[in-house]
DNA sequence: CATGAATGAGTTTTCATTCAT
DNA sequence: TATGAATGAAAACTCATTCAT
């Protein structure tokens, strides 16, 4: 039998396709490159995924997926509604940080070409694990009285925001830092 | 048709720039296409613009000056911390919805092949007026004892967040809740 | 104004194709060397045809209706039906022959991927001229009974035979010759 | 799978060239298509052929050897020089009706850049046994006083026109179809 | 200046051929 | 041998930029 054709390569692909777009954004990404990044043929790529679009909507799809999974693991329901929030702003922070590939490829997918309905729909899946927390806070009478979306948007809007500082280089994001972050927005959604 | 004035002609390549990028990015942006917007010839836009990195950086200094002295108007130094840290506040976050346009501009820009290192420090500049007023605050001790760069992103990071949510379709802001979000921003904080 | 979208230029391209075409084949037709055939840049073909299939087909329909109105022309209702055949006929031997390109780009599109269903009617439009003829001479009965069809591969085989074996270099084709040769078709069709 | 014998497998191949040669000509002939209807592997097509020229060329080869053979057994010398051209000329037509994929081939590679000088030349030997069919009967003074190609083209021409129209589905061919048209061609070329 | 057709360098995509298994 | 994934040269197509009008 021949080589086998190989979803480590659709990984190595991926992960070609994220740093690049990354490093240089979406309007600069060529699937040559994507190729060489890869340290594949180009036609390779062309084996994978049937054209450009094909993989860039295929890689938001993998993104999507893989970290709603990942950021939002081991929420305990016996824990507290603070601590069990803590816990998973933390986890987003932490894997915001961690996959900033990731995070970067998913914003620049927003204001792409790419973007259809269905993936705008889609994407807000990502956050559905909030908000099934803040549901449970809102049923405990633990969080203030106010939209889902506009909570999300206090705890979720300066983790971008520090992150985008750090990449700046105009802010260290340290443990302390992250911990006293979570304990001013506690102040501002709890009830 | 008549001659329209050469300031106008810019003005117009702007609008036209700016709207293309919000709806479907750089990566779409092609300056026939900015052209047509505009409702020039493609020439026309090189008669203005040397070539497009040139269009994409002008407007970039452009949307930069315009914003800066725009939301920052009319501070008064008589005000209280408080009033004052709102009204900014509440001013960016006015601006930044009424000029969605050339805030996916800036977003977009970020992370653009065009920026360069000289615009990246530039970029600081947009938030000036709000760091000098967190300086304010921090000597009056209103403010909580934490990195300027964290508060400012306590205090921005939301408002870019709720932008992208109603543009998403999945939130509506109004007034009160503006107002209502800047009053758990404050919880935060406040000293 | 600028230089002006140029009806001149489709036909340009249309030479250039046929006559790489007829010299290559359909197999060897690349769109740079039909550019550089017609004197222009490879973007320019693409100003005028969207692709190489809209090319192509436009192609087909253009010698389809110009091959039609030209061999055709001049058919007296006066004549005696004889006579008239042996125009057309003569008409169309010679349009063969003079438009060897336009036939051989025709034959060509016949077994290609480009042949729709469509086209396929469109086709026997070609032989529209010959099929009224032949329903008049069957009217007159001055026509052998056989479906005509039969007929005009009688009368259209032998002119396309010639023609090949005229290229292959194992036939020169006079006037003499095609004179003679409408007379023995004529001896098996006449009734 | 069972091993299939090699020569069985250059038949397999041959035949799925030819169907495909059929259906959409040389244009879209890729040798991945070729091995997949073959019901191959891309590589095993490679292993019993060079590369795409040669398979093309063999298979040229291939077809005429063994067409010339097929179509033109049992002339026998001792029927009538009429009789002898009815039986020829119905074997052609039935051996081009019934082999359309080969005749589709040998019409395509005509025009193709695969036809070298020399099997230009080998092509007319395909016609070798009407020419010399064709030889006897002038000299027996049964056949008109023509060039031999021309009279050759008023056989051969209707039955690839006819055959044509087949294919069009503008015409059904049936036994009486093919004896009527043979009577209507000796009217023509018969002294 | 204004226009928009023309240009051709740069990208995307295809496909004959190779080669690891 | 047989396989079919991998390769990369070549072809199709795009689009920033130029230039004739």
């Amino acid at each position: 039998m021949a080589r086998v054709k190989d979803d480590q390569k659709i990984e190595l692909i991926y992960q070609a396709t994220m740093g690049l777009v990354m490093k240089h954004g979406f309007t600069a990404l060529k699937m040559a490159d994507v190729a060489a990044e890869a340290g594949l043929a180009t036609g390779t790529v062309y084996i994978y995924f049937k054209d450009k679009e094909t993989l860039i909507n295929q890689l938001y799809n993998y993104i999507r997926e893989k970290s709603t999974g990942l950021y939002a693991e081991g929420i305990d329901e016996e824990d507290s509604f603070r601590k069990s929030l803590r816990r998973l702003w933390k986890q987003f922070f932490n894997f915001s940080m961690e996959h900033s590939a990731e995070a970067a490829f998913l914003e620049q997918y927003q204001r792409s070409p790419y973007l259809t309905g269905k993936s705008k729909k889609e994407n807000n899946l990502l956050m559905q694990p909030f908000l099934e927390l803040l549901s449970r806070g809102q049923q405990e009478k633990r969080l203030v009285k106010l939209e889902k979306e506009v909570i999300l948007s206090l705890m979720i809007g300066p983790v971008h925001e520090m992150i985008r500082s750090q990449t700046n280089g105009s802010l260290k994001i340290t443990p302390t830092v992250i911990d006293s972050t979570f304990e001013l927005i506690w102040e501002s959604v709890k009830r």
